[in-house]
DNA sequence: TCGATTGGTTTCATAATACTACCGATTGGA
DNA sequence: TCCAATCGGTAGTATTATGAAACCAATCGA
């Protein structure tokens, strides 16, 4: 599952922002691995656009949404824009912020099922169709057999 | 997607130790959320157990590297056990930390398809059979259809 | 027009993280 | 058997990130 190492003793962030340069994990740990962006993202898959909404659902300092919300613009994972009707700002996923729905999913389906005490009361996350939950993600190859870590690896290339 | 609010001005981190209760996307956030708890189950998944070479691979402070082994070891990702040869300590991913692959590789698959630049080189997962690349998690009902964010939706139930 | 709301920025206090040094126990080698 | 190196940490201290609060200009609604 990983890279070769970052190199001993090198600083947590070298000169070019990325903490592993050549690992995706590592690369998304970057941008979204943080208190906040995934739970602004959250909010965002769930419509939330308008910065003072954002900072009402989480309560989050101001300062500290206001750097997020520009880290994740400045990735190309939200969209600041003009709101139709007047000058208001909103904050819209892009293509590449939808994208994180799957990892999001996983998230809290693992949360789901390994951060919970039994009989604990906790949130699951339903299909709107047929409202049933929604199938557990699991990783397969083209015909259907199951991929565990076991069988697969990490290849660097161009 | 989202939780009813965690309430305006409360603190982050309540007495319960649980930043939004009843959210499991924040649960997990919670647990693994951080810049280095990722990276080290990066690591586990791919056969790293003692402490020193975790902190050689990562980079990590040591006293850090100790409080997040802690960390999940006390929430049942890791277990911490002696060696069978000697006393040497190992850190070896439990069922819930296994199951937490599946996130991973999503978080990767996302960072190998929108964390790099056109040309930048990047990892890429891969089969160990058939040494092709892993194929992209999707989500999708039991039917074959695919589901995306705009039709599932957070239920609170016990 | 006038007060409330939005979308921030700035300042300062506090918490988290990193760096360095150190430590006892264990291990490997001459 | 001795000695040096490694392992698995802990204890300061410095640096960085985060949070709380005050403040502000522009906009909106009545």
């Amino acid at each position: 599952m990983t890279t070769p190492p970052a190199g001993s003793g090198q600083p947590a962030t070298p000169s070019d922002g990325w903490s592993d340069p050549p690992c995706a994990l590592a690369r998304a740990v970057d941008l979204v691995g943080d208190r906040w962006s995934l739970l602004i993202l959250r909010d965002a898959f769930d419509g939330t656009r308008a910065f003072t909404d954002f900072q009402r659902n989480l309560g989050v300092a101001k300062n500290i949404l206001s750097d997020r919300l520009r880290r994740l613009v400045a990735h190309g994972v939200l969209d600041r824009q003009t709101a139709a009707s007047g000058k208001r700002q909103e904050y819209v996923l892009t293509h590449s912020g939808e994208q994180l729905f799957t990892a999001m999913v996983a998230l809290r389906q693992w949360g789901e099922a390994h951060a919970f005490d039994t009989g604990e009361p906790h949130s699951v996350l339903v299909d709107d169709d047929t409202d049933t939950p929604v199938p557990t993600l699991h990783l397969q190859r083209p015909d259907g057999t199951t991929l565990t870590a076991g069988n697969t690896h990490v290849q660097k290339l161009s």
